[in-house]
DNA sequence: TTGATTGCAAAGGTTTTGCAGCTAC
DNA sequence: GTAGCTGCAAAACCTTTGCAATCAA
């Protein structure tokens, strides 16, 4: 994506443009639900001075505005995701393992309930489905 | 529950009986999503001892061991539920809350979803429904 | 008996805060 | 000009770990 680009959709929900704005949105678009770590190491070379808690501010910043999603580990712990597509998951409770699971379908019919059937004093915003179970083995 | 029936269901899974144990089952039976202090101020007065680890290690065990359910804030906060009825989950963006959120059909749609549609490679046993969004404000 | 649990203290890791100087708008 | 951002250091926060004494089975 190009810088103008960017910034077109930063100035769109009312971002202000920085450099390491740019820098930490770029980071987040170009890796797999980076943490606060692996965003700083990946921006080091071209920020020697950035901290995390720019980076913290900034991922604050983009969340806020929609522009990227916080994904929580099974530890807690924060982990952010530039694809906003919905998605759901897959949570396997012998061996901690998460899988995504996209099931647009699914998102709908989840949309839709809720449109129709709305929760009394909660305004959603984003809906996922935790699914518990186990990961079938494949025979070998 | 009377604690005859705590130590019967502990025995049943194996897990060992201490007096402690017990009280951090009462605590997360008797409360809402209890998070780990709260438990410890609720049982400080009874075991003036108890500490952080004692109740994070009895948490474990009683997961472990299906008894409870462990729930991660929007804010990453090891919370614990010992509901084990279906139900589902109001996170509150902001202020680190969780709601429980009862709806028969939205699960008998799920499941019905899922089984019409299973995942491959995945044997679903539980379903939970998280909604991520804002309490609203009543008016006064 | 012995393997698990308790309680204490300390460490570990992540996220937040306060603030002075700087920057986008 | 001013509200917001950066970078630094320190603090705050939550969870885990190591270990000696104790306890359940």
């Amino acid at each position: 994506m190009s810088n103008e680009e960017i910034i077109r959709k930063f100035r769109e929900k009312g971002v202000r443009v920085t450099i390491q704005r740019i820098a930490v949105y770029r980071a987040v678009l170009s890796s797999h639900h980076p943490d606060v770590d692996t965003i700083l190491r990946m921006l080091k070379k071209d920020f020697p001075n950035l901290t995390a808690a720019t980076v913290y501010n900034n991922l604050e910043a983009l969340e806020k505005a929609g522009l990227i999603h916080k994904v929580l580990t099974d530890k807690g712990k924060m982990r952010y995701d530039g694809i906003l597509e919905e998605h759901h998951h897959l949570l396997d409770t012998e061996e901690d393992v998460i899988l995504d699971h996209f099931d647009e379908e699914l998102t709908r019919m989840l949309m839709e309930y809720f449109r129709k059937k709305p929760i009394k004093g909660f305004e959603i915003s984003r809906i996922m489905v935790q699914m518990f179970g186990r990961t079938k083995k494949e025979k070998e």
